[in-house]
DNA sequence: GATGAATGAGGATTCATTCAT
DNA sequence: AATGAATGAATCCTCATTCAT
């Protein structure tokens, strides 16, 4: 019994090792330009170990991927709990969320990048869990705003959209992050809210 | 002369068509997955031909990302052109980019994708491009926004920010569309014009 | 008929440049390395043009190999024929050997090259006429050498042998001259000349 | 230490294999005409496995053509210098040089031939080692030759030359004998050697 | 006759996966 | 369990040759 939690242990290590350097070279040439035997290598097994730990290339991408995205939304859900008011929460969900971006840049890119998403997988597919995070991630951000509602701090129109929109001015100031950084994400935070809370119209204008 | 047109003209469209079997292949199955010999079928060709009209893959898909892109943004800022004032041209910016967006879905999938980017071209790589369109598209945006400014619609701050937001709820309409399919992306035009001007926040709330 | 000519006139002449502009390129990248496209497009021709003139890739390349073959060979007996006397004759035989391979070497290396000669062809390939040349050619310098024996000038032993040692020793200096070019090769006909007469052993040696 | 000692004995075996089978096809049908898949299938291995032993088709190819010609001087240059004394090792030089040509046709065939070597290649070529090899055993020679010069059997003239007309009258007969075999080649180690050494001028004559 | 676009067979090379050791 | 050599299917691209114009 001491041994077989040892072993567990000790296969759990190396599982994660492995899904570590996988993220660094996945990240750096996507999924295709990337081969198993690199990654073996660069995680310090030999090639057909990686199979012990995953059915194949895909398998151990999405394993990657899901792990990953798991724990950022985990991270940025947490952090907006921690939030004293809906204000406050709000502001932690956009700040944690930049900041996730922004100590995850290889990651992120690589989720935007959206590569070695199988579209014509038989079974749940990668992509069918990517968009099963985001709508979860949706409904959490929805939940936050009718709490907003009700303490009457936002409109009381449609709910869903104001997430999407929400997530929508996150993402672009993400993808120009990605794209052509400059400066921190974070000192976009006030912006973003800004945005988010008032729009762009004069106050009074229609 | 005549001669020279015809063969001209018959070069641009055998060109064009396998252009468009390509999108489709590509938009289905990656860039990696699609093969030049499928595309070739596809478009009635054998597979040497392809070559006559394109460097390689590479190119073939460059050239059809860049060019279809190109497109998009020409269309989107040929229909605010006919906007008669800076709110019906604001209004039609929306319009337009969703139009275009799903009419193009598959093109549009390509696009999220992100694929066939290589990431360390020696020289300027199709990424390059991309970006280029994006930013520009951005600064006409800005533009629009400044006029706007001018004419006392909007707020006189971060224009750019301003363009950024608009961009970031379009493209999470749109990703959402892609994702999840509910209904046609025009119905949502008011919506995204609502929140971009008013933003959430009750009136007068802050 | 007066037309007949003239077409027959242009004929040849267009199918002689063709011969020589495939000399060169052959000779500069090898068979394999030289595609049809290239020499057409360097002769000032179509494609397709070609195979009126040549049957196809290895028909050129053998038809301009044999032909300058041939070229050489009929110089190099000119050369002997206008020798005085059997001396003379052997070193017009080695002086216009060297001579023409200076002057075209390209050419020569082809020829040592040996490419694009189809060892399983069916009929009389054009390894087969490079041989008979120099079969040919050894029987010419055979002759020449029976003459010179006749005359008491040269031993009484094998003369095919002496043959085959003169076209040896021509053979190494060509060889070195086209792998390592040091002078001209008009310089070596004396030694050529005294090797072959006299060997290296001292006089009255064993 | 005895694993590893087996494994690189093991790989040196089928690396062996590979090169041995190799130069047979190499030789039978020219480096252009030979497939990658006909050597693996001839060594009884998958296309594959060949590139877990040399980097590519002209890899395989250069070390198989540099590996047997070091062999072969190799070969030459130790039966010289088991020759008592000049005129035998002399004797030892060309028939060791026509032993080897003999017992590895296939080879010498490719020699002649001299394809797959790189015109234009950037670094070291494979011509390039081929004709330091070629310089290399002509220094040999003239070594051998001074030694004679000393000991007053050969003329003190150019020995380099004379080194040059000793390769080129064995080249010849190699030569005729791979393209016109008539008989074996051992029998004309006197022949060339009395060439060489006595010229075909009858004694006393200029 | 001349053209050159279209053809499609052919081949080097890569790499995910397997399996004997 | 771990290894890494062997596998062989898969794909991009080239180019001699043909043939409609």
């Amino acid at each position: 019994m001491e041994k077989l939690k040892r072993k567990e242990r000790e296969f759990r290590f190396r599982r994660t090792e492995i899904l570590e350097e996988a993220e660094k070279i996945f990240a750096l040439k996507g999924f295709h330009e990337t081969t198993m035997a690199e990654i073996a290598r660069s995680a310090g097994f030999a090639t057909g170990s990686l199979y012990q730990f995953f059915e194949g290339k895909e398998d151990l991408y999405a394993t990657m991927m899901t792990e990953k995205l798991s724990l950022m939304f985990t991270e940025i859900e947490a952090a907006v709990s921690r939030g004293r008011d809906t204000p406050g929460k709000l502001r932690a969900l956009v700040s944690s969320h930049f900041k996730f971006v922004e100590e995850n840049m290889d990651f992120y890119r690589l989720l935007v990048r959206g590569e070695g998403i199988s579209y014509s997988d038989g079974h749940s597919s990668l992509k069918d869990q990517i968009i099963r995070y985001f709508l979860d991630h949706v409904d959490f951000i929805d939940k936050l705003i009718r709490e907003g509602v009700k303490q009457k701090l936002f409109k009381n129109t449609n709910t869903r959209a104001m997430a999407y929109s929400l997530m929508g001015i996150m993402s672009f100031f993400k993808f120009m992050s990605v794209m052509k950084p400059e400066g921190s994400l974070m000192k976009k935070v006030p912006i973003v809210l800004d945005m988010f809370l008032k729009g762009v119209g004069r106050d009074g204008a229609s």
